[in-house]
RNA sequence: GGUUCCGUAGCUCAAUGGAUAGAGCAACUGCCUUCUAAGCAGUAGGUUGUUGGUUCGAUCCCAACCGGAAUCACCA
């Protein structure tokens, strides 16, 4: 219909004002609610090239609709109103209710984006702030994929470096040979334990030697931990059997823990890569671009780029001992993607906090280097997760960790639930409910953020059941499900196409309008990479229907074709609520 | 200090340059002998940080200022 429009548009601007229009389906807006109409279109961009008073340019046009597309049309202050018969939306509802892909593009021979996300360090368990970027990661994933792209996800795992030295040597020193089995606890909780661990003896140290009359940065630098952190590290890199073995078996403990918390997310990856193996990669880029003439090299041997003209400033590559640097790594980690997938877009879900190091990165890649791939890199960043008391420092315990909090949010759920007295589900049914419940009001709350800006968790007060959440549209979502079981039980077909002669309400048709628009917003979603569209949007749909559920009775009507209709709308609405909620890594219950 | 991002109801968040800035939470008022009340309807709550500018039209774009955050490492 938009396209239509839009159609129909640019044909009556080129004949009756001789304006050439390139097709822009947004300017095509649903008419808001106040006003009467389907959809509206301001005219005020085109009455300075039509040389007429808004009204006029509007009037005319809306006679031109009201022509060649069977519409009536009204006009208040230079919006033109269209609006279409009712059989129009009718032949909509019928052409898409059952249509389990609605609001999904076919793939076809589109193109490829990597995406890249999680990467965590192999040192801590995750908390809250990965939470949001596997859950952004993930769902901006669903999304370009449901718009037609082949998305390959990838992880990198930050497995080497001193940080991780840190929880081997605090292993090594208190550790008593604790192993997951022996205490029950998850590999990344038991290898974060000697982090913080680490920290503390660390800590002791450095104010001993302060005490001993030593200046501060100094102590910092000269604790005995520190360098027996910094000893093993050269170990590591020169490939000592001892510490490799101990590595090996800590990040081994490590990703079993993770693939737990992944797989209760629901975050799977195509591909994974290992720092360890891809650390080296860059420097090859380096001596290109050294001999390219695009860096230099100091005196003391160490290789920077000059990004001044770009308004930035030097920027180090490759250390004075010839040991990489994290732009080194993601200069090789980026051509050895390219390489191997050749996507027209790589994106990395990234904190804000790093927005420099990825101008940076781009402007090395495309500007300095002259890879083509640099402008296809985009930094996909997102605020950080705030706490009451401001950012969580792992150090000093404010972290709220991922696996605690979903085990919490489902426990909630569960409990919620038997408040509500709802106890008749079926064996096993409501584990999986209050799973569904629980980490669904978890996602939803992170998504429907703008991903860009910073949030915050309160850890008091808990994730909200009711109002804009996720429990509130799997509701909506039960709810329609119920409703089709009882239209089943009654032996009610309501499958049929015989709606010809029907007028729809308004509470019906602003739903049906609403249900129109889903594809849209899953293409702008993708656009922007924002999933917080899709929540929204699936809030005002739940919210809508919610409205027409409690003014509309169904099953009283005596008007069989109505009712079927009606039917129909509650179908669809469920479909798009599935899909839309899909897209957001959020299962919805038959019942609940 | 330089650069970037953010400032919208008491709180958490919406609003591709378009009509009277919307939801939820919290507060208050109604609606369950039932198509699931995790719901619906309603009341109250705003000089969109400030001041200018561009525009037919600005929460949105530009400039300055005020607040807050991030970053500017031979860390990642």
């Amino acid at each position: 219909m938009r396209n239509e429009i839009a159609l129909t548009l640019q044909k009556a601007l080129r004949e009756l004002y001789n304006i050439d229009w390139q097709i822009d389906t947004s300017i095509i807006q649903r008419t808001k609610k106040e006003f009467e109409g389907d959809f509206t279109l301001v005219v005020f961009p085109f009455v300075k090239q039509a040389r007429q008073s808004p009204d006029m340019v509007a009037q005319s046009l809306g006679d031109y609709f009201q022509q060649n597309l069977h519409c009536r049309f009204n006009i208040v202050k230079g919006f033109l109103n269209l609006t279409f018969p009712c059989q129009v939306w009718i032949n909509f509802l019928k052409n898409n209710y059952t249509n389990t892909s609605f609001g999904y593009f076919a793939t076809g021979n589109s193109d490829v984006t990597l995406i890249e996300f999680s990467s965590p360090n192999t040192n801590k368990p995750l908390h809250l702030g990965h939470i949001r970027n596997n859950l952004l990661g993930d769902s901006v994933s669903r999304i370009l994929a449901a718009c037609g792209k082949k998305v390959i996800k990838v992880n990198l795992v930050n497995d080497r470096g001193i940080h991780i030295c840190k929880s081997m040597l605090a292993w090594q020193k208190f550790g008593n040979g604790e192993t997951p089995e022996s205490t029950q606890m998850k590999g990344d909780h038991l290898v974060g334990k000697y982090y913080v661990e680490f920290d503390k003896h660390y800590k002791a140290e450095v104010a001993q030697l302060e005490a001993g009359g030593m200046d501060k940065t100094v102590a910092e630098k000269q604790a005995p931990l520190m360098l027996e952190a910094q000893e093993m590290l050269r170990k590591w890199e020169n490939n000592d059997p001892e510490i490799r073995q101990l590595w090996n078996q800590m990040n081994e403990w490590v990703y079993q823990g993770f693939a737990q918390t992944y797989q209760q997310l629901g975050i799977a990856f195509d591909k994974v890569y290992y720092e360890s193996q891809t650390y080296l990669l860059g420097k090859q880029l380096v001596e290109e671009g050294l001999q390219k003439g695009a860096f230099y090299r100091r005196d003391d041997q160490s290789v920077w780029a000059d990004l001044r003209e770009e308004g930035l400033d030097e920027k180090l590559l490759l250390r004075s001992d010839g040991t990489s640097v994290y732009m080194t790594q993601d200069l090789g980690t980026a051509q050895l993607r390219y390489d191997e997938f050749h996507p027209k877009e790589m994106i990395y879900v990234v904190g804000n906090e790093q927005n420099y190091h990825f101008d940076v990165l781009k402007l090395v890649i495309g500007k300095k280097l002259k890879k083509e791939y640099g402008p296809r890199i985009h930094h996909l960043s997102y605020g950080m997760v705030e706490l009451p008391f401001g950012k969580m420092k792992s150090r000093e315990g404010t972290v709220v960790d991922a696996d605690d909090l979903m085990e919490e949010m489902i426990i909630e759920a569960q409990n919620k639930t038997s408040e509500l007295g709802k106890t008749d589900f079926e064996d096993g049914k409501a584990s999986q409910l209050f799973e569904m419940i629980g980490l669904g009001a978890l996602k939803y709350f992170i998504l429907k953020v703008d991903p860009k800006k910073n949030m915050l968790f309160d850890p008091e007060e808990s994730i909200d059941f009711n109002g804009n959440t996720a429990p509130f549209i799997q509701y909506t979502h039960a709810r329609i499900k119920s409703l089709l079981r009882k239209a089943a039980d009654h032996q009610i077909n309501y499958n049929h196409q015989s709606f010809n002669e029907i007028d729809l309400q308004k509470a019906e048709l602003d739903l049906v309008k609403m249900l129109y628009e889903f594809p849209q917003i899953v293409k702008t979603a993708g656009e922007m990479k924002s999933p917080a569209l899709i929540a929204n949007y699936a809030f005002d749909l739940a919210k809508e229907f919610n409205r027409f559920y409690q003014e509309t009775p169904i099953f009283k009507e005596t008007n069989e074709q109505l009712r079927d209709l009606r039917l129909h709308i509650s179908q669809f609405t469920a479909l798009v609520i599935k899909n839309a909620m899909t897209l957001l890594g959020i299962h919805v219950p038959e019942k609940m």
